[in-house]
DNA sequence: ATTTTATTTAGGCGTTGACCTAACTATTTT
DNA sequence: AAAATAGTTAGGTCAACGCCTAAATAAAAT
């Protein structure tokens, strides 16, 4: 549940969402990801940081280029997370629903 | 896009996410909310009051008592962006798929 | 009327977050 | 070899975060 932590603060942050979305179209480097942002190149960097220390995110150096790619693991783990919540609220609202339902067919009956 | 900041910023503490847990199950007050946690009130009131800003939660008070629930709505927004990511890098995946396939389909017809 | 219960407000403290500029390193390109 | 490119390191600012204690409020129970 510590991993969680990571991953959710990544994407709480607009430009780090940006990126997440650009990378999940495919692999980038550095500066083709900084470039739409009006940002420092060192302020961009430490979002590319937090989104690696995240899981989110993985590169690797070649020559002076780095890039980047997407790594679904972590982001399934957000996901799988909150679809177990909307699992336990959607089976009380299902039963809530046949409550209504059963008084309806209470009224109906008379 | 701005929305989710709150939303996943509101996710990435784990007392928080207990708590949303939690209220998947159904309603609760503050002091059974706080309950399972060793921390002060003040301190505990202030992931809720996270949470409400979010939109992930809602509450009422009733005499001396507040009653949160949850709200379904911001945290389905934050599975449906995963989800359309996921979309993408799942649709490059596939393409990647049938490429090697393709690739091997030529080597048996060798 | 007093006391207990359930928050809530006020205010403080140390850490982390998000941004910046300036200067540096390592690779290509020319 | 010199200059341009791609990224990195160092260091500083200011706001937001997560936690605390002490004291206040407001409703319910005795």
């Amino acid at each position: 549940m510590q991993a969680l932590d990571g991953v959710f603060h990544a994407l709480s942050d607009s430009t780090r969402r940006h990126v997440v979305r650009r990378l999940s179209r495919g692999p980038a480097t550095v500066s083709e990801l900084a470039e739409p942002f009006d940002m420092a190149l060192p302020s961009f960097m430490q979002h590319l940081r937090v989104l690696e220390r995240s899981g989110l995110v993985a590169s690797s150096k070649a020559g002076r280029v780095r890039t980047c790619r997407i790594r679904p693991r972590e982001m399934l783990r957000a996901e799988n997370w909150i679809a177990e919540q909307r699992a336990l609220w959607e089976e009380r609202f299902d039963r809530m629903e046949a409550y209504l339902d059963g008084l309806q067919a209470d009224e109906g009956a008379r």
